[in-house]
DNA sequence: AACAATTCTGACAATCTGCTGACAATCCAT
DNA sequence: ATGGATTGTCAGCAGATTGTCAGAATTGTT
């Protein structure tokens, strides 16, 4: 699912401009031109991420009051302003109330998106407490134990619980051997010598879908499997 | 206990310029001439925040390096670039790499420290315990404990109160995999497997009335539920 | 090269899980 | 107590997962 970003924005040409790009980045994008209206959407469904013009036409201060309004809603919604007046006064202002970031208008569009991406970025560590003993890191592979996730560079793996533990036996020690009872016993399974085998080849297919080159799980002959570590 | 902040900079007026600043706003302020300095610092100790200037003397990129191995050791540590080149392509990059922020030197000093302040603020939010609010506002949805109301997209779901709480149990941890047990936890019940099975498939064709493309509750197959994080 | 041991592969069967709908038990306000 | 809403249980079913096995392929050894 897109993330959704909404454009609090007065100026049609500029509103437009910055939708554009945000699309062609893979967002989903709403718009809205002054604060009466964002409030009122915002009720209903909040986005992913807001994006403010601080001057919203006649009202002087129209997105310092949005950003209160927003932060009585959701204290945590990631939140940029934009603005035209470029004064440390305000920028300091815009980000004492609760802005994440406070950017001029004059900024390139890939720096905007860059800035967006980092936020995002900053704020998914909010949703996971992804503690150590939750998150396994290792090179290209993620296994998060919390959501059931298992990604190999960032493409995600439909894996089911016995293959995941197995994986997760597995790449907790990489370069060290387990013999098929070790991996028996991490799996929490008792099973013939083969089905093991056929474990590891299902597991090692759905790996390779998502990458040809697929090669971590090494077969130590007459000993077990291996996770290739890093090193070599 | 105050918050840790590690400059790296190499020149020693602007490396003193900010720390006295940093002090005085009641930061504990480490500082580091260079890169190996800083990296070995590092290994022993992690600050709560860093501010890594780019151009570190000699070393072209020795900022962006910097980061490259900070973030090996934390992926998380709040990080904020600083910079005299104030090229577009030089904050994208920086962003792109992982940094929170990227200011040019020319910044205020008010501004810096407000910015600093604003990314403890959203860094803060991963490791407080998720607050116990009585409005829960995730998307589409949206949960008021107080009035026992739901809404999706603004429709509201007439929920009884297992149910309630039982989305109200998912939906506090996007992505996250609940077990039966854990949803029997939340919704104070003690029953049987197939009967939280029972709950689930009502709270999905209420959603469904409301709009018959919901599937925000995933089954994780052997596990439980999740309820599906806006991102991916 | 010949051989034995081990692993791979694909197919199939057995098992497990969750979905569905129906119904019974329980609770609650009238 | 009565009637409706809520909650718990269950059996049948569909599909996903897991276990098994027989050949083919590979590896190590002599």
């Amino acid at each position: 699912m897109p993330r959704r970003i909404a454009i609090v924005e007065d100026e049609p040409a500029i509103r437009d401009n910055y939708a554009d790009a945000l699309k062609r980045h893979g967002y989903e994008v709403a718009t809205y031109p002054d604060r009466i209206t964002a409030t009122q959407a915002f009720t209903s469904r909040l986005p992913d991420l807001v994006l403010i013009d601080v001057g919203l036409g006649s009202e002087i201060d129209g997105g310092f009051t949005l950003c209160r309004d927003l932060r009585a809603m959701s204290p945590t919604l990631p939140l940029i302003f934009l603005t035209a007046r470029d004064s440390d006064f305000d920028v300091v202002s815009g980000l004492r109330m609760g802005a994440d970031d406070y950017v001029p208008k004059t900024v390139s569009l890939p720096n905007l998106i860059a800035r967006i991406a980092a936020l995002f970025r900053r704020a998914d560590l909010a949703n996971s407490p992804a503690t150590a003993e939750d998150l396994l890191l290792r090179g290209p592979l993620s296994i998060d134990l919390k959501r059931m996730i298992v990604r190999w560079n960032s493409h995600p793996i439909e894996l089911t619980l016995t293959e995941l533990w197995m994986v997760h036996a597995l790449a907790r020690y990489p370069g060290h051997v387990k013999d098929r009872d070790a991996l028996m016993r991490d799996a929490n399974i008792v099973v013939d010598d083969g089905t093991i085998t056929s474990h590891v080849k299902r597991i090692r297919r759905k790996f390779q879908v998502a990458d040809p080159k697929f090669d971590a799980i090494e077969t130590v002959y007459g000993m077990g499997y291996r996770w290739r570590s890093s090193a070599e």
